[in-house]
DNA sequence: CTGTAAATGATAATCATTTTCATTTATACT
DNA sequence: AGTATAAATGAAAATGATTATCATTTACAG
């Protein structure tokens, strides 16, 4: 289940974090779709709506969601870094390298690969990152 | 099987590359330890052997090698990013965060799952990514 | 050995991200 | 409601990785 706005503003107020318009904001834009976003992209819709944000604050609104683990930074992608929103649970991520639509899925059990890679390498494992890239039906019409 | 210095050697040429001795002196460096690299530690490296080389040309190379698909780039980690020698066969990562060692691991077989994705949300599936994090028996015992 | 296109490297440019710091503001407490 | 205060904001500058420029050098085919 994607955590809503809601949810993101109380963990905010949880860890002794004000809860500011432009924090509002960004929390909004990041749950109102379920595309990936990247700073720049965040900035831009904010401020289409009347609101007005530095991109600084963008800046160090995700550094906290993300420590907080409220948002999660996707891998590779472009130049800038991008981010989804997390979930209540242990998922994945199938991402469309089109428009960036995030589709999170679950019940892909890899403690038995994690535990054979364990025992077999030595290693303490710590995390694992399980995404797919491809094209969404709209882009596909596109392309 | 990872690939050696002589089969990404001949491939360069295969593609009409010169081979000069900065590019040997790069391939000599991904290819003489597993660990992951990024721009920077195989310009310090190269560099630590008497060779002369220059950090664009570092970045040029890396780009061609990246772009043959005899290395690939390796998701998260720091600010810069980070390489791993690719491998003959379709293969994913364990990576130990604390010095970088990449470890390669074959045979999860993931087409079922990304069928069954691809069926459920309409998407054509391209490529996917499973890499482990952990910390290897050396930095267990460090920290 | 020679010509030539490709490669190199020093320097400068670019661009995402961070830092700085003066000003503003959310919130707890009268 | 008013106020004190630490946190938050944002403009501008700094940083740092990556890329572009361009004159010089070099690999290699003939």
């Amino acid at each position: 289940m994607r955590l809503t706005a809601k949810e993101i503003s109380a963990a905010l107020k949880e860890h002794g974090y004000k809860l500011t318009p432009q924090r509002r904001a960004i929390i909004k834009a990041i749950t109102s779709n379920n595309d990936c976003l990247n700073p720049q992209g965040i900035y831009t819709r904010v401020r289409s709506q009347r609101a007005g944000i530095g991109l600084v604050t963008v800046y160090r609104t995700l550094e906290i969601l993300t420590r907080l683990e409220l948002i999660c930074e996707l891998p590779a992608g472009g130049i800038q870094r991008n981010y989804t929103l997390s979930a209540s649970e242990h998922h994945h991520h199938l991402t469309c390298s089109g428009c960036g639509t995030v589709i999170d899925f679950t019940g892909h059990n890899l403690i038995d690969l994690e535990n054979k890679l364990s025992r077999e390498s030595g290693f303490i494992i710590e995390s694992h990152m399980l995404e797919f890239f491809g094209l969404c039906q709209g882009c596909q019409k596109v392309s």
